[in-house]
DNA sequence: AATGAATGAGCGTTCATTCAT
DNA sequence: CATGAATGAACGCTCATTCAT
């Protein structure tokens, strides 16, 4: 026991490692050399813990996703209103991505374009979280908060896409500074639509339940 | 004149093979070797064209892109209405990327990642074409088609992160196999919001209006 | 140790091989393919034991000419009188190239041009001998055996330059086949010059003292 | 006719472009490629004049070569007494190569290395030249200048490879500046050995003709 | 005579991966 | 369990050289 321990953590010492490095560089930039060297191991002793390059690649999200995609889960059921519940999901989203910056380095430049990572455990915690929004979606269409014409898969892609690329040009360009100031604004649009109204009245689910009362710590 | 011409329709038949090569297999798994066999050429006279491999990826999207942000620009001085034009930008991007399924996956899975092509020609076009959609938000929002209180940074990173988002997932997965179907739910959805409402006033901007039926009288 | 043994085994393995391909064929004609076939090892194994050809290359003089200016300091603190330690040393030098040809051939033909290589630890090697030339020439002024208008720096070229001179010719044709036979004569025409003289008295330093029990008859 | 003289002329302009670039970088590194850019041609033309790459190389020397040597065959019929004529033919040399710095670096750094440039006319002309060194020497020991017992072969050795390590130094190190002001003292040198004597008698022949005023002093 | 275009032939170097110890 | 040592397998890139025009 002591000794599958001890394994697990030297996997995650790797894994931590491998993340910085390829996140750094990207994955054919990043050498197995290289993370043996910052991890203090041999390279061939990579090789007793993963099987592949790629599979210590693949290994990398697997956690992070599913503690996020957990706290989501979490979160979900305590809230009430399907935009407010896309809310939260969208803040934790940002919140991870930003705290994240490995993490979101890695899927979004490397893991999301990887055919073979469709394959993986680790995607399919990522699917099983998705399922979430969609579950989110159809909710707020069958309790009326949302329109009936709804195409879900398309209101996903909406969520998911704006996530993605402001994700991404953070992780490019480094700006802007704060992913997180953008949920309000972007939880809004699409709710509300980026049309002028005469008259908008605040529908009830719209009021905000800011999702900041949580303590985020993570070390 | 003859020769010049030459010279460029040889370069773009290498583009051509290249741009296969690299959707098919990704940058770094193609091999000039490959380019070279496919285009019926030495794979020294491909560095006769092009200086680097990386400079023949950087070479694929130019034509391609300036292309698209050329017919749309030409189309948006024939449209009225922000909507109207926000319409046709999405339509315009989904129909180029359904029907140049390389230079999709190019643009998306390869170069949209790569630093060093932020710095080139190619990109140089890319961002003059978005800066068109951002000409076309602030233009809502200025004639009071669109909420005055819209942060087109947003907007537009909605718009954008949606087709990439669709497109990606089109690549990868080969679902769903008409983008173009996407375009009217889509701008529907941004432009209303996903909000259920008592009573919907259509606001004139949002008669859709087909693209090819440019010249809109508005009476 | 055994470890470390081995490793500098291989490594000194390689490098006499790579002498003789390099002293064959030149530094560019030589390939690292032939050295490693010559060696019965892989090209990839020879770059885990020096980073370049270039590195490879620069590490083939650094034993051989330890050795021989080891040998040549030991030499001088037992002879007495400074022409007699000059024509040690020019022994040392012809006798060495003539029974090292590969060694001599990659220094005069090779590495003597190159620039890189003067910066190298292998050169400061060489410096540190010739230093020593240098010394006896300054210990014959001071002690009266030499004039006292001396250039150290001139007549140093000229002992060197008459090896070089000599060794190089004899890699290139061949002849003479015997080096080291032009050592007295040397020594004996730098010392006495080549001026015909009515009454050469013999000057108790020019008292051949043999290195080696060869026959000198100064009748 | 004047197209031969064109041709000529443009034989010249690339021999004296190769020159500078082959003296600049080495052979190896040179490229017919920057040498036909300089030259402001094209690189095919250049294989309208020279054969190869290392055809153009040997082409170099010849002009230079044969100029010195006529100069120098022309001097020594001025010159009376062998040691003038050393001096003399030492002093050519090191103005020559003083003055023609990438000649020198050419000869010293490519071509005396190079078995096959030794089948070349370019070398006859050298081989031709030297010659003369050793008749001067032979008239120095037939009129009972020079010792009787001389070896020519070594003498001659002496002089070419004092000169070459002298030149050669130069080039590789800058210093010293000025070659001519070692001309006196190394023939001094080798006339009159660095033996110092209790008496020492001038020989006419030994009156110094400095050509130059002398003062050598390098750190 | 001049050259634009094309290429054959190589080569050094990198790295993920294996395996005996 | 850990790793030192070895290597197979590629690949991008360079350049001297050729030849049709």
């Amino acid at each position: 026991m002591a000794v599958k321990k001890k394994m697990e953590a030297r996997k995650r010492q790797i894994i931590g490692v491998a993340a910085k490095v390829f996140a750094g560089k990207g994955f054919q930039e990043a050498t197995i050399s290289e993370i043996a060297q910052k991890a203090k191991i041999s390279e061939a002793s990579i090789y007793e813990y993963f099987t592949t390059k790629e599979g210590l690649l693949f290994s990398i999200p697997a956690e992070s996703a599913k503690e996020i995609f957990d706290l989501m889960e979490f979160h979900l059921k305590l809230i009430r209103g399907a935009a407010n519940k896309l809310r939260s999901i969208v803040f934790l989203f940002m919140h991870s991505y930003q705290n994240h910056a490995e993490f979101a380095s890695i899927i979004m430049l490397i893991l999301k374009h990887n055919k073979r990572f469709l394959e993986t455990e680790g995607h399919l915690v990522i699917r099983q979280g998705i399922k979430n929004i969609n579950k989110v979606i159809e909710e707020g269409v069958d309790s009326g908060e949302f329109r009936k014409d709804l195409n879900p898969y398309l209101v996903r892609s909406i969520i998911i896409g704006t996530i993605e690329h402001l994700v991404t040009n953070w992780i490019m360009t480094g700006r802007p500074e704060n992913l997180e100031e953008f949920v309000d604004p972007m939880i809004d649009c699409i709710i509300e639509g980026i049309q002028s109204r005469p008259s908008e009245p605040v529908h009830w689910s719209m009021r905000k339940m800011p999702l900041e009362v949580k303590n985020n710590d993570e070390s």
